[in-house]
RNA sequence: GCAGGGGUGGCAGAGCCUGGUCAAAUGCGCUAGGUUGAGGGCCUAGUCCCUUAGUGGGUGCGAGGGUUCAAAUCCCUUCCCCUGCACCA
């Protein structure tokens, strides 16, 4: 028989498919739907494994709520929004070698990526290229309603424009100023992947304070001000060059350095004399605290990259300024009668604590490297556990964490401090440019720090069902944490804001409530697009307005309307477990910001990611592997199977492909096994006929269960793994002949639970065992609940223990070749006592037992035996059976398996009861546990 | 640091909410036997330690302590791992 090919086969159902429309969604009144979504790819390069995993789970709940007789719609689009096209763009243009070979690693020719110098290009290409793949692996998609984002889709852009006037209607769309990491040469905000150094790195709030001297200020940076109430001396780095510059009408001192920065964040600076630190040293200058002089002494661990370059020295706190006094004192005699001033009082130390961490590090200069390490442990404490001290004044006898924000809004206020955003570590764009702080002004935010939008947002947590439940915490977090987000750039590719056509939509920004745009997708195409406005959306996704003000077709106008409604909401989005904190929180801020409570999300899946041979995928490692290799590699439904095998919940999936090689094996043998015995066997029904459909049954009802909360990897185990074990057994103890009806029931369940995960090969078997209907709308099978028959479970589990336990006094025996063995039953007391033990042994223990079982005449008539085995049940009540059956039934079933016995160990077996044997060993007999001889 | 999720046998991974039936499902791997063209696949048995013509004992679910007649499961402490901490896909 030639092997089956999984991949013609997959071609083949998914032509039917496509001839039979059966995945093209349209409303039908009455029966109930279910939406489903994920978000869409960013078209950008091929869809890779990770894409794979996190669209194949709504494809199989999808597939799964269609056979349970959902009306389900499950459309798919593709995003395009923001920089890293137009980027990549721009780097074809100016043919970088590395862009290129990223290209050609995809096997793209020269001619063809020299065409991706146009970002349009680009967006199609991949755009294409990802529907053939979804659609290669089957996708139950309604295609018709597949779009794409970005200007070449107009009417998307007028969707998200409406949206942003929706928001800006609720008051959620504000304007203000934010520190942003900026490169001034790419003239951009650079975040987190545009970085070649200082991931993770992000604006750091520091307060600058001004130390009077003379008709200048030394203008110190700290990120501790609460100490500036013990600033013994100011720092300056001798070798530094320093500026005199006027900073909004008054003279600072600062390094050459920071110039830069004050000017990029919102300052006036007009530098007017260039120093040395050397020239500054030994001027007083006034603490604008408590307007005491201070000297300003030289230290060489001063640096401009952070901060100002002129440093307030507080020896009491700061293990560096303690470390950078204690050598000066060797130089400067004069700095001898400076002693500490202690600000904040912390439990575990003492009078000066800067000095104590200097010495238990074991710090023994100002540039030892140790300092970093002490001094993150001492502002630590400090932070949270230090009491501020009456040289505070107001602020004395609170925690330095709670005075801090109140500290600086007063310093600030008084005009002795202003505010300076710096990165406490270099930050370096991939254009090579050192990053700094610039403040962005006029940017446009969506108010999610706002308190009546995170309350309703909540509000629809609670209403919204998630996958797995586990997350609920973790969004919940998110909503509270999540602050204004700048929704808006100049620069990338998207939809422009409708108040400020200065400023493009983010590409996170444009695509919170789009799934409402499924509805309308393949309709709103044939509205021509100046009749495509907010008064045509108000009416559709609102209800409001009327007609009248809509030039639209009308009759085009009210089936918009009705699939709006009868698809929302969308009853599961499904995406990756990293999105929860952006995307997912985003998708629920808007809804409730659009539109009424019906329509806010009805349910959320969240999954985790794929790793290959357990290494996170990253390009830079080389192990990104694209959904088209894979389906080259396996088949379809081997990767579809294989994906979700492996994991559930928020686990990583580790791609294996030496488990894809064992599921292809598997499925093929489950056609063959299909071929070659559908319809097949005898009329024979045994109780183990009822056992299978029993354990069946039962496997039904648990695959259900786990389909029912996108436990896929539960639902393969108990929906196919457990299914195919049980026949195995059936098999085994049915022998060579099996019952038609059994085998034939076997077959159709089985073939109908894999449909979701393989729906290729489903068809294929279901259509050769002469079904006239597609696998795919069929209806998934329910578990009979009257055939599940745990008694007949328990008695097989007997059989097998015994099988068990015969094999092992086999091996003890060392009778390699047994002519004879012997099954003895238990006398029927036994089973008595045992059934007593089982119902009192909750409610009774040890002795207490034993007196009351005394009590009852069968047991006591067995004296010391009785107790004896009552001792060693309660010990172990695992010992009972599940089902303790009386001696002659367990007999009977022992009798009728004797073919099977026989089979199994290849030579006679006879059983007879305890009573009537004379073998010693034949007292050993326990309820479910017959004793055992050989000979 | 903050927040969320985890730590189970050679590996993967159930069990934990609702304590006893847990030496702990299932799969992989490994060992032996069978089938077969010595391969692959399939079938059977074994796979923590000790003991044994048997159903006995010990150790054990990151570590330590507690509650209980009884803990992988409940409580406390502690260590370790993963993810996220943003202006952006």
């Amino acid at each position: 028989m030639p092997k089956l090919n999984l991949k013609a086969v997959a071609k083949r159902w998914q032509k039917v498919w496509k001839e039979r429309r059966i995945f093209e969604a349209d409303p039908v009144e009455g029966k109930p739907k279910f939406f489903i979504t994920v978000p869409y790819p960013y078209v950008n390069a091929y869809l890779h494994i990770g894409h794979t995993y996190t669209d194949m789970r709504p494809e199989v709940f999808a597939r799964y709520k269609r056979m349970r007789g959902f009306n389900v719609l499950f459309p798919f689009a593709f995003h395009a929004t923001g920089t890293p096209i137009e980027a990549a763009a721009k780097l074809v243009l100016e043919s970088d070698a590395k862009q290129v070979s990223i290209y050609k690693d995809m096997g793209f020719k020269d001619e063809e990526i020299a065409k991706f110098k146009d970002p349009k290009t680009i967006i199609k290409t991949f755009a294409k290229a990802a529907q053939k793949d979804l659609a290669d692996f089957g996708l139950s998609v309604d295609w018709r309603r597949s779009f794409i984002t970005t200007d070449l889709n107009p009417r998307y852009s007028k969707f998200i424009q409406w949206q942003f006037s929706k928001l800006q209607e609720a008051g959620y769309l504000t304007k203000g100023s934010h520190p942003v990491v900026w490169c001034s040469k790419d003239n951009m905000a650079v975040g987190d992947h545009a970085r070649s150094e200082g991931e993770g790195e992000m604006p750091e709030e520091m307060t600058l304070i001004k130390f009077k001297a003379d008709d200048v200020f030394f203008v110190c940076a700290t990120s501790r001000p609460e100490t500036v109430f013990g600033v013994t001396n100011l720092w300056i780095n001798p070798e530094l060059a320093y500026v005199e510059a006027l900073v909004d009408g008054e003279t600072w001192v600062v390094a050459e350095e920071t110039v830069a920065k004050l000017e990029a964040q919102k300052h006036k600076v007009q530098v007017v004399e260039t120093h040395m630190g050397i020239e500054l040293l030994r001027k007083h200058a006034h603490n604008p605290v408590t307007n005491s002089a201070v000297p300003v002494f030289p230290a060489l661990f001063v640096t401009a990259h952070t901060g100002t370059g002129v440093v307030m020295s507080v020896p009491a706190h700061a293990p560096a300024d303690f470390a950078a006094l204690e050598d000066y004192k060797k130089e400067d005699a004069s700095a001898n009668s400076i002693t500490p001033v202690k600000v904040v009082a912390t439990a575990g130390y003492g009078a000066v604590p800067a000095a104590e961490v200097f010495k238990r590090f074991g710090i023994t200069s100002q540039s030892d490297p140790k300092l970093h390490e002490a001094t993150a442990e001492l502002y630590g404490k400090e932070f949270h556990t230090g009491i501020l001290l009456p040289v505070t004044g107001k602020y004395q006898g609170r925690t330095v964490q709670l005075v801090k924000k109140e500290l600086i809004n007063d310093l600030v206020a008084s005009r002795h401090a202003v505010v300076l955003y710096e990165l406490m570590n270099p930050v370096v764009c991939r254009c090579r440019t050192r990053c700094h702080v610039k403040i962005v002004d006029n940017q446009w935010f969506l108010a999610y720090g706002k308190t009546d939008w995170k309350e309703k947002t909540h509000k629809a947590l609670a209403q919204c069902k998630l996958y797995p439940e586990k997350v609920r915490a973790q969004f919940t977090h998110v909503i509270d944490w999540l602050k204004d987000w700048a929704c808006a750039r100049q620069l990338g590719m998207g939809t422009r804001l409708p108040v400020d056509k200065e400023w493009i939509i983010e590409s996170l920004s444009d695509s919170t409530i789009y799934n409402a745009y499924y509805a309308i997708a393949h309709h709103v195409k044939n509205v021509p697009l100046s009749q495509v406005n907010n008064a045509l959306f108000d009416y559709v996704f609102l209800g409001r307005g009327s007609l009248d003000g809509i030039k639209a077709d009308h009759n085009l106008v009210m089936q918009m309307e009705q699939e709006f409604t009868y698809w929302y909401p969308v009853d599961f989005r499904n995406s990756g477990k990293d999105l929860v904190q952006n995307h997912l929180a985003f998708y629920l801020f808007n809804h409730t910001a659009v539109f009424p409570e019906k329509h806010w999300p009805a349910g959320i899946g969240v999954n985790g990611y794929v790793t290959l041979n357990q290494q996170k995928m990253s390009k830079s490692k080389g192990n990104v592997r694209f959904m088209r290799d894979l389906a080259k590699a396996w088949s379809p439904d081997v990767v579809r199977m294989t994906i979700l095998a492996n994991a559930e919940e928020l686990d990583d999936v580790d791609w294996d492909d030496d488990a894809a090689a064992s599921n292809s094996q598997k499925l093929l043998q489950w056609h063959q096994f299909a071929m070659d015995n559908y319809g097949k066997g005898d009329s024979v029904k045994t109780d183990v006929d009822a056992w299978f459909v029993s354990k069946l049954n039962e496997c039904v009802r648990d695959a259900t269960a786990a389909m029912d909360l996108t436990l896929f990897r539960t639902a393969l185990q108990c929906g196919f793994f457990d299914v195919q074990r049980h026949f195995k057994w059936y098999a085994r103890r049915r022998g060579k002949s099996w019952n038609v009806e059994t085998v034939k029931l076997f077959i159709d369940v089985q073939t109908l639970l894999l449909a979701p995960f393989v729906p290729h090969v489903c068809e294929e078997i279901w259509m050769k065992v002469q079904k006239q209907t597609l696998a795919s709308t069929e209806h998934w099978p329910l578990a009979d609940e009257n055939a599940i028959r745990p008694e007949l479970d328990a008695i097989e589990s007997g059989l097998a223990q015994t099988v068990d336990d015969v094999s092992t006094v086999k091996e003890l025996s060392k009778i390699s070749m047994p002519r004879n063995i012997m099954l003895v039953v238990a006398d029927d007391w036994k089973s008595h006592l045992f059934s007593f033990v089982k119902n009192h042994v909750k409610s009774a223990r040890g002795q207490d037992l034993v007196k009351t079982a005394m009590q009852d005449a069968v047991i006591r008539e067995h004296g010391s035996d009785a107790v004896a085995l009552i001792q060693r049940l309660v010990k172990d009540p695992g010992r009972i059976p599940a089902v303790v059956l009386h001696q002659e039934a367990a007999f009977q079933f022992l009798k009728d398996s004797i073919p099977f016995l026989k089979d199994t160990f290849g030579c006679e077996v006879v059983v007879v009861k305890e009573r009537d044997s004379q073998e010693p060993k034949a007292k050993q007999a326990l309820p479910g546990k017959p004793a055992i001889i050989i000979s």
